[in-house]
RNA sequence: GGAGAGGUGCCAGAGCGGUCGAUCGGGGCGGUCUCGAAAACCGUUGUCCUUCGAAAGGAGGACCGUGGGUUCGAAUCCCACCCUCUCCGCCA
């Protein structure tokens, strides 16, 4: 969420950023609760003073008659403190509520518009592979080679979920390792998550574990959900954490899988693999200041371009608008890969996306550094304040997804698939998958 | 899952229900000494919220794992939960 004094100080901006963003926010309500949350605690914290006044007064007052007096005082301090508290508290979690409304702010080059139609491709790479004969897609490849399975997914999990089977298995493996070497060399640490977190991480991260179009599954009879990207977990894992500006940037690449109901996804294009409820993903994640965030943001959307260079399949980058990008985003890329099997002559599908969350994810997990004071010449000043990190995710590789792009890419007339020379290393020997 | 111990500030570790935001030590920061450093000595050292102030800062409130409770008053007593450690069980 934004910080509630920043709020009120630029309204304007804030009424603006949710209309660009649609996003239906009462502020006037946001107003009239924040003022109404001030007055309470102004007064609860009085109620509070004149209570601490009265314990203090009774130190040492043994068998006096003012001890009846004071304690009797006590008494109705405390049930107006009662009262106070109750009062000020649910004043506090509706302010709450609708702050967590509230979009991030938006970068200023960010395109402006309602809807996915405004989304703006801001660079290409690759040419996509004229075939000599009819390009198959990944769900007929992936049956005629027997690397996936979906009538088992549906009988054992249900609908949208797959069983991967055979040289899939180590695609997803090579894929995996892949991703992982390359990122490290980087300067990413590597981690593997746990698959589930609280909600109150999942809530910290932005997302919304209850209600009916929750994407979210969660465990019955426990706080605990099924992350739906390491995204969650690796935001989470330094929650109410002070760092040293010594230890930022920090980067990680994380490996989880993901799950998602998809709820009200239906009837959008999600053949396959494309939109499943469980996936495995390579996921990056930094923590830096303020001032690096958006240079880590483009590191990012590079990191994203070099893996699919790598594997040579041709995407295109796309710069996400005002109206597509999510709450806790303050400027998105997404990388779409060309798929030769999507669509009536194939077309570019989103594999990887990347945001820079500014301090929005920061401010509620209470991520935040201690600045490095600069005692040497000049300024020692260096207000010594801690700030609030901002926090880039950005997808390495979507298992699931790149496992479309690879096969439709790089799948040969004769109906076997090539394996891209980049996951060679990890394939135990495979070259070429076919039957 | 069962039994026990414990969760306090940057770290370590005290804390009869009132004088505890919290002893002592270490570390960090500032200073004295020194050509410089070490040692020694002196001083200093949290976060969040409200409010006043241009600012420096002042005033008030909250915070001793989390949430409740008892009490005029709780780090200290009670309950629940979370987490850590040791032992047992179970397993990968």
């Amino acid at each position: 969420m934004l910080d509630i004094k920043f709020i009120r100080e630029n309204l304007n901006a804030i009424r603006e950023n949710c209309a660009n963003r649609n996003a239906r926010v009462d502020l006037g309500r946001f107003l009239a609760l924040e003022e109404e949350r001030r007055l309470k605690i102004t007064a609860l914290e009085e109620i509070r003073r004149l209570q601490n006044e009265t314990a203090e007064k009774m130190r040492g007052k043994q068998g006096q008659p003012e001890r009846e007096m004071l304690i009797s005082l006590g008494k109705e301090l405390k049930l107006r403190a009662q009262e106070a508290e109750e009062s000020a508290r649910s004043a506090e979690t509706a302010l709450a509520e609708l702050a967590r409304q509230i979009p991030n702010m938006t970068h200023p080059e960010s395109p402006v518009c309602l809807d996915e139609s405004g989304n703006k491709e801001i660079r290409r790479w690759g040419e996509p592979a004229k075939f000599d004969f009819k390009a198959l897609d990944h769900v007929v490849l992936g049956e005629r080679l027997s690397l996936i399975d979906f009538d088992s997914g549906a009988k054992v999990a249900g609908q949208k979920f797959y069983y991967l089977k055979n040289e899939a298995v180590l695609l997803e493996q090579a894929l995996i390792l892949y991703a992982l070497h390359s990122l490290r060399k980087e300067g990413f640490s590597p981690i593997m998550t746990p698959d589930l977190a609280r909600e109150q991480i999942l809530s910290g991260i932005g997302f919304n574990p209850r209600g009916a179009e929750t994407q979210i599954y969660s465990v019955a009879n426990t706080d605990l959900c099924l992350i739906a990207t390491a995204e969650i977990t690796l935001g989470g894992m330094l929650a109410d954490t002070i760092l040293e500006e010594s230890q930022l940037p920090a980067r990680y690449v994380g490996v989880s899988h993901c799950f998602r109901t998809e709820a009200g996804a239906a009837g959008r294009e999600s053949k396959g693999l494309y939109r499943v409820h469980q996936f495995t993903k390579v996921e990056m994640f930094a923590f830096t200041t303020p001032e690096t965030s958006e240079a880590m943001h483009e590191e990012f959307v590079r990191h994203e371009e070099k893996l699919f260079q790598g594997l040579g399949i041709p995407y295109r980058v796309v710069d996400i608008c005002t109206g597509d990008m999510g709450g806790p985003a303050y400027r998105k890329y997404d990388l779409e890969a060309w798929m030769p099997g999507r669509g009536e002559n194939g077309d570019y599908g989103e594999v990887t996306s990347t945001s820079n969350c500014t301090d929005y994810q920061a401010r509620r997990l209470g991520i935040r550094f201690r600045p490095a004071t600069e005692s040497s010449a000049g300024q020692r000043e260096g207000s010594k304040k801690l700030r609030f990190v901002h926090m880039i995710n950005g997808t390495a590789i979507a298992i699931s997804r790149a496992l479309i792009a690879v096969l439709e890419n790089y799948q040969q007339k004769d109906g076997s698939v090539l394996v891209p020379k980049a996951l060679l290393p990890y394939m135990g020997g495979v070259e070429r998958i076919s039957r």
